[in-house]
DNA sequence: CATAACCTACCGACCGATCGGGAAGTCGGC
DNA sequence: GCCGACTTCCCGATCGGTCGGTAGGTTATG
């Protein structure tokens, strides 16, 4: 009759291993609450067990954070791996690239979110460890703009901002989807493709309509003063 | 003689209000290390006081916060006002809102990373206040798009979506931006203005090209199994 | 002599992590 | 088939330390 594990048999309806409780309480609780927002108190009770029992399962806290993380970047590298493979005109890596990594972040919003928000919360050995991991993944998605660039399918002033700014643009996906919206989740990855593909064609519009003449308030209030 | 206030002559060269400083060392501390990682014993220490001396300036560590978001947001929504005010063309200003946006994040980028990131760190009352002016500000960036398709010289299947999408590519911009890089400033805003343009133009290339036989990988891990 | 600008000293609560121990199971040896 | 050794899983209790915040007094400034 401990409160703490009937809580979970509420929910799940079953008793499921500890060591997954811990696991999915985490990522709930680091994706709601952020890393250090959340205490390992927290956690233990949110997964049916006791800290001392926590702690039989992992050696610290950074662990769960650190197992999210690469619970999302080795299968996303990986996946764009197999595309750069598997798929031959840069048109057609790109356009899968996308529906997949968006896809990918509308399936794993928690896990996708702290993955990309808590990156500053990792001790320096591990977090250049996560950081080299994501680099690799960037780097594919750069040379996959690069090549189409190369070969001339796309027309971009620069390759690298180019694919950052269209990374940034799908990981965003995982902010603010949700699953009981209007559009299937194929339909929206491809709506992020087609996005993604006019934005790099090389048959783009013609001259950039600007205003000019707008003259803009400087940034407020002398905050970061120090950039 | 005391370390922290002769820690922050160093590094200023002069001794500013005890009040700025603190504003300062918040928003750095903040971006750096998250909101929950910061102590106040941190932030006092960096602005060269006491947390005694900090609390005769601030009363609680969320008013901090507080000020941050309201340094960025409020600011945004009066740009995007005078913007869609003072510009008649959807083009023209959509093109202005992306070129303020980009601009803005990267001369604060301390304070829009910590008011990107940090909302859930609120308290709720304060935190619902926080959404409802962000959601004032994005409300324009749809009306724009939606303004643009309604004349034609838009075309994106959904506004919504797009200007989500639109606004989060560019807000990417301040977890990057280095002011050492070889684009100035006004040269990386509009190319982040031909970006969009060229996304949402009516003028779009041919039919989308994907790889539809390529079957990938389930989500990682059983992660998110509750999502 | 009032007010702003700080100080030293300290509060209770909570932090991540660990202690020794015990219940329940697994295993080979005889 | 039974015993002792060992492992897995987990407990209540508590560690030293840090958290956000404060009480009450002192010093500098107008």
């Amino acid at each position: 009759m401990r409160a703490g594990r009937s809580e979970t048999l509420r929910r799940t309806g079953r008793v499921r291993p500890a060591d997954g409780r811990i696991r999915d309480a985490s990522v709930r609780l680091f994706a709601q609450k952020g890393f250090q927002g959340t205490g390992i108190r927290e956690i233990a009770a949110e997964a049916g067990v006791t800290t001392a029992a926590l702690y039989h399962y992992v050696d610290t806290k950074e662990e769960l954070l650190l197992d999210i993380m690469y619970g999302v970047l080795d299968p996303l590298a990986a996946a764009a791996r197999r595309i750069v493979n598997e798929v031959d005109r840069p048109e057609a890596r790109l356009s899968a690239l996308v529906e997949h990594h968006v896809w990918f972040h509308a399936t794993n919003q928690l896990a996708t979110v702290v993955t990309d928000t808590e990156i500053r919360s990792l001790g320096s050995e591990v977090r250049a460890d996560v950081i080299a991991r994501r680099d690799v993944y960037e780097a594919i998605w750069r040379s996959v703009v690069a090549d189409g660039v190369a070969d001339g399918t796309f027309r971009v002033d620069d390759p690298r901002i180019t694919a950052i700014a269209i990374l940034q643009m799908c990981t965003g996906v995982a902010h603010w989807y949700r699953p009981t919206g209007p559009l299937t989740l194929t339909r929206l990855s491809r709506r992020y493709a087609d996005l993604v593909l006019s934005m790099v064609r090389a048959a783009r519009g013609g001259v950039p309509v600007r205003a000019d003449t707008l003259e803009l308030p400087s940034p407020a209030r002398g905050l970061d003063a120090h950039v």
